[in-house]
DNA sequence: GAGTGTATCAACACAGTGTCGACTGGCTCA
DNA sequence: TGAGCCAGTCGACACTGTGTTGATACACTC
């Protein structure tokens, strides 16, 4: 039985030329038309064979990249956590500095690495329903966002901006999971859901109250 | 083709003894199949069959009574939804009287109403995912607690007891769906997640802070 | 020029879905 | 009382999608 590759990208590339077409091209082709039919319809309304014609081979071959279909969208779904990781940065370690103008970027960072991959975004909360391993990938990320949130509220009611209350990862968690299901509805167009050019005012306002008791609350420098 | 029957109770009974085992019996262990399964495994590990030989009838007879397995879940859900509507009652409506301690009696409602069917609710939202006609249905129930929801905000603003702010609407929503994602990912106890004991005290001070500004929110009378 | 690892696919076995057509057995009304 | 109706039932079939097997090809290595 081959073993389906894994996304492990110092596989060795032997000598010299490439072969009219690699592996690592037909698995970029597979990649690239699931998230081209996630544009249009579900995954469950896609199959291997969708996938594998798309990407110009036949169904066997398909699983000597991937080992299902889940496989390939937890990869797209990655790829796009870690983007999502990257363009946020460290902002909320510097709420200090201005909580409501730092929050807002960090919330907007978020908003926007997830709307600029919008099919693969819905797709990805979908296949939490299916399948156990995109709910681990996305526990996991969650966590160290529940994390860095949880610590900022702490610095936050440390330094007094930032009365006392219920425990901070437990708000962190509530606030998270109220911007994911807000960015899902939205996304999705479903009704009821809040129109897109709103969503970042509306959550901002949620997180400042929930957090500062106010929508104004003092910058360190103050 | 035998048409599905729907689960319309004014169905005529037909004269005095029914057979051994009736119709609305078979439906009714369908119903009460799923439910137990539901226990165990996901909607998509459960084949019709399963809830065929469950009910003790052969999968073609399951077709007479139900569509598909979706259309179990989606009456199971229905009913679920109706259970909570009628518990919760118009506490919204008298927000007035005691701002925090009626919420808390509202959330309070909804939370007990879906923890009790912890199966049911989990499914229900996992088949949103795949299922437009259950989209649908949680989609209208939604709205309803979104329109009463905002108007509850618009009129504690109108009372001078919150301040003015973000679209209610907007809020409502916001906040019904912080409730959606932390009751899921509580009850599937999926991490991160909040406590089943923590919850509600974290919801309500999350509510009371994006409404009022405030943890103690002033009553009608003070 | 034999051997190894990558890449490929036709053909198969299988699980689940949905449908068709035939059958049963109680009930109604002529 | 017996012809006809209708809710209820299921064996058998066709179909769709999944995952596996086994054989093959090709490039590159030693």
């Amino acid at each position: 039985m081959p073993q389906p590759r894994t996304s492990d990208p110092q596989r060795p590339t032997r000598g010299r030329r490439a072969r009219k077409v690699s592996g690592d091209e037909r698995e970029r082709a597979i990649l690239a038309t699931l998230e081209r039919l996630l544009e249009e319809r579900s995954l469950h309304e896609i199959s291997i064979d969708d996938l594998a014609r798309g990407a110009g081979i036949s169904r066997p071959t398909f699983y000597f990249y991937f080992a299902s279909k889940e496989a390939v969208l937890l990869s797209l779904f990655e790829r796009m956590l870690g983007e999502a990781q990257a363009t946020r940065g460290d902002t909320l370690n510097r709420l200090a500095e201005d909580p409501a103008a730092r929050l807002r970027e960090a919330l907007g960072a978020f908003f926007e690495a997830f709307r600029s991959r919008r099919a693969v975004t819905l797709a990805g909360a979908d296949a939490q329903a299916s399948s156990a391993e995109v709910r681990e990938v996305w526990g996991h990320v969650m966590e160290a966002w529940v994390a860095e949130a949880a610590a900022a509220i702490e610095a936050e009611r440390a330094r007094g901006a930032a009365p006392p209350g219920v425990a901070a990862r437990d708000l962190a968690i509530s606030l998270l999971s109220m911007n994911e299901r807000v960015f899902h509805t939205t996304f999705a167009r479903q009704q009821p859901s809040i129109a897109e050019d709103d969503v970042l005012d509306t959550i901002v306002s949620v997180w400042l109250h929930a957090i500062y008791g106010t929508a104004t609350p003092p910058a360190a420098g103050a």
